[in-house]
DNA sequence: CGATCCTTTCATGTGTATTTGAAACCATGG
DNA sequence: CCATGGTTTCAAATACACATGAAAGGATCG
């Protein structure tokens, strides 16, 4: 019983011939859902993904790579409020794409190796 | 007139030595705007970082990575609606990640290089 | 301790991405 | 031409990311 299917297999009674040789060389439907990454490992990428989908975020990081900074001047070069500035920090920092290390009064952030 | 700022400059006057050093060395604030990506070229790195940043998206690129597939067969792994998953391979084709080629009654879809 | 500068948190408003189901489109076979 | 299976488009509902200004935290210096 079950040659076919765990998961309820729907109309694959027929598909293109080179789509069907590369799915049963794939272990078919059951295979190919096994060798999708897992879900804490999608997270993790998605994090990183999301965090460089935004111009303000890879502004940022192309001035990381460049030197550590503190974060009053690239509220200077952006031209954006403090706030702003911090939530895309944050954001970054959670992605582990920089990371920011007080120094006295200012906080002078870094991009990470993953950033780069 | 105007040896420190085309932007209005706000308090820069103190920063912490390394990073005034690192930001001397960069050309100020000024050389650090201009030293950054323009928009168009943040706009298209934006819509291929937008486009992996889905469990769906990164799925369908995980299986395309392996064999180029038809709509049914991703349909049956993901166990979506077929408008949800016509709507994300739009994404992904829309950011140059994936295409489609029409074969007979179906379509199949296979990552691009640069999904790659 | 009180003042000041740098930075983050909070609460709220706004827009854009995603989901969903119905309807439309397209190619094939009878 | 009509019926059918595969795929996309459309419009409306929902959820989520981002923007914004006010308020709060933390460190330094007098």
């Amino acid at each position: 019983m079950g040659k076919k299917s765990a998961r309820a297999s729907p109309d694959l009674c027929s598909v293109p011939g080179k789509v069907g040789e590369a799915l049963t060389r794939s272990g078919g439907v059951d295979g190919l859902i096994r060798s999708l990454p897992g879900d804490e490992v999608l997270e993790a990428q998605i994090r990183v993904f999301q965090a460089c989908a935004d111009p303000i975020r890879l502004r940022i990081l192309a001035m990381l790579a460049r030197d550590p900074l503190c974060v009053c001047v690239m509220k200077a070069v952006l031209g954006i409020a403090d706030s702003k500035l911090s939530y895309h920090l944050a954001i970054l920092k959670k992605a582990g794409l920089a990371k920011g290390e007080q120094q006295g009064n200012w906080i002078i952030y870094r991009i990470t190796d993953e950033g780069r």
